[in-house]
DNA sequence: CAGGATCCGCCCAGATACTG
DNA sequence: CAGTATCTGGGCGGATCCTG
């Protein structure tokens, strides 16, 4: 490969790759993010956050849980008792993650009515042009 | 429907929509991030872009470029020039969202080394369940 | 209740070829 | 140089059915 000269992803580090990378693979994805902030107020339980998530099918919720837990930022307690009881809450870890997600949310909230005013620019524009 | 009760992603608003969401369809995006930061370094070419992502197709730089321009993130300038010069560079907008951008940078890095720690535990935690 | 397993459609992203 | 246009497949995610 030898990708000599200009890579130049988000600090990338000796190895030549990339971690924000293995970061934004997690945040990117659609529910992670949601799930995170969920349990950041609180341990929850599987249906619990079926229900809360909302527009997450089962399978779904199944497998980022798997890879949150996996990646340490979830906790997952199994309780022996009939019916089955499953927690699910942060890590240490995933508390502090929650710190970046509050920055990314508050931007989005003091922001998002600049996003639309300019999608509405943009796509107006782009009507007249082709009238 | 009647989703009442706990409908709970990322501070929704009244309107229930989820501001966060029409951001993380952005960040979340494999190459917008990397876009942004890159361009948070200075002004770049198209073809400058495509050389420094670096796994990104044409076309893809193409449709993240268009989406961050339609969002007022980016502003395109053509040159009118032989060969053909193409400008792209954040809005003042665009800047401000590399502060929180950042700071995810910032954790990623910090804490990349715990996630692999995490990830291996889990992973060999797994192969002797199997065994 | 908390998932596991399977099937399947659809969309997204890559590859390729062409153009102003 | 900076794109557009078209085809194509692989994978992600939903729906459904089943279990401890």
């Amino acid at each position: 490969m030898a990708v000599t000269h200009t890579r130049v992803p988000f600090t990338p580090d000796a190895d030549g790759d990339c971690p924000v990378r293995e970061v934004l693979d997690r945040v990117g994805d659609k529910w992670s993010v949601l799930i995170v902030v969920l349990l950041g107020r609180g341990t929850h339980r599987f249906t619990e956050l079926h229900r809360a998530v909302e527009g997450i099918s089962q399978r779904m919720l199944t497998l980022t849980l798997r890879a949150l837990v996996r990646d340490g930022l979830v906790n997952r307690t199994v309780h022996a008792s009939v019916p089955p009881r499953v927690d699910y809450e942060l890590t240490a870890l995933g508390r502090t993650l929650l710190v970046p997600l509050v920055a990314l949310d508050e931007w989005a909230s003091t922001h998002r009515d600049d996003i639309r005013a300019a999608r509405r620019r943009h796509d107006e524009a782009a009507a007249a042009e082709r009238a």
